[in-house]
DNA sequence: TCCTAAATATGAGATATCTCATATTATTGT
DNA sequence: ACAATAATATGAGATATCTCATATTTAGGA
């Protein structure tokens, strides 16, 4: 991890102003840090003494489970907060944040900034608004993991990562992501290149029949 | 539905007040609404035009996919908000909520009060952290979900809802809420019942193994 | 450059869970 | 009090998904 100081601070400053979102002045507070890829930025159980808002860069939220497994919760992306759970709720549980690439956020400190945020109606009404939306998407996942098999929430996520027609996924990130084993993911993919929806390209994968993972996708949707 | 007016409102309004989650005045405002039991406090698609606040009684999010199996999203109780999504975004889709009890609620109309609330430090501060629990305890929901056999779930949601040593909830709604077929949750139900941890009685079950049941449960902990 | 750990692949057998069919009670409205 | 509807119950067979074993390939570090 690496914390920018003076002129490179600077330059994050005014090219990633988030004064809007605050009604009281915050960029005196902000740290700059810089994450490598595959870097923990928070580690799992460990409360983080930042609000972190993601400048550039994408993170995963991890959870280990009593058995083993591990859950990948979300993915997080430019101007996502993370840490404010423990903003707001003196008991959490502190998942794991790891970068994907390498990833640049704003530290507001909660001990000199706490206070201020609580107070900060701006500031309040965004987090509001971005818990809410999160929230709706987390309980979207999990009717639709109960409702519908893996064929498609499969479809959906290759659709959504899709770079134009090549998905590349790692298949191991994928499995944490939609809770299934390995074997159970490589099956599905086979199926779905067997149907002529994908086509094998060493270890990617080209999409073929786009209307027909659309036509999986879509069964999951209104919501 | 019925809306209570003079006396019957004021009583309510004092013996219930919730001035201190606002910072503006807000009862003369407040609508105190009664909905009977099984009754559609929202219908499933139609935005509300309330934010409202449970007094009194129990509720049901439910959702409806487009295979037609229906999720019970979660549980609504005193103190629990709805309504939130759309008072923060214009653009969602509205989940029906089903009182399962007689339900008393105010219902703070979004047509006056939406401005002021979206203003409002406190009740800012309020939604955040209700929204921050919701979020949480979805995605604890779905990671579970994804990680653990129905056993486990089946286990905390018993010892959770059991009043006393009796374990009496309907099939059908626990069906909805942990996402698995009439026939599998009874097979489970059955399986607890052979092991010695339950035992029936009528229609209701006797927790017998208390201890057996809470180790299924704290599996999933430490979230 | 080589070694090791991670990621990919595939088979075989188990199990968790689903669908459907069919009875038998409860509950509710009239 | 009766009919209609909802809830409970159980069997049998299908399928979605898991576990484990084992190879092969890829990628990162000494």
């Amino acid at each position: 991890m690496e914390i920018y100081k003076t002129e490179k601070r600077q330059r994050y400053l005014e090219e990633y102003s988030i004064g809007y979102l605050f009604s009281f002045p915050i960029e005196e507070f902000l740290e700059v840090h810089e994450y490598k890829r595959e870097e923990w930025i928070i580690q799992e159980g460990m409360r983080p003494d930042f609000l972190f808002y993601v400048i550039e860069g994408k993170a995963k939220i991890y959870v280990t489970h009593q058995n083993g497994k591990v859950s990948l919760i979300n993915f997080i992306k430019e101007k996502d907060f993370f840490g404010e759970m423990e903003l707001l709720n003196p008991i959490y549980y502190t998942k794991g944040i790891q970068a994907t690439t390498k990833t640049v956020c704003f530290a507001i400190p909660f001990h000199f900034c706490r206070a201020k945020m609580l107070e900060d109606t701006a500031f309040l009404r965004e987090l509001a608004k971005f818990l809410s939306v999160k929230s709706t998407q987390m309980a979207a996942k999990y009717t639709q993991s109960l409702s519908f098999p893996l064929e498609n929430r499969l479809a959906e996520f290759i659709l959504q990562t899709a770079d134009g027609e090549i998905y590349k996924e790692k298949h191991v990130t994928v499995c944490d992501f939609l809770g299934v084993s390995y074997r159970h993911l490589l099956y599905v993919l086979a199926q779905f290149c067997d149907k002529g929806y994908l086509q094998k390209e060493g270890r990617h994968y080209r999409i073929l029949q786009h209307n027909e993972l659309d036509g999986l996708a879509r069964v999951l949707m209104n919501e």
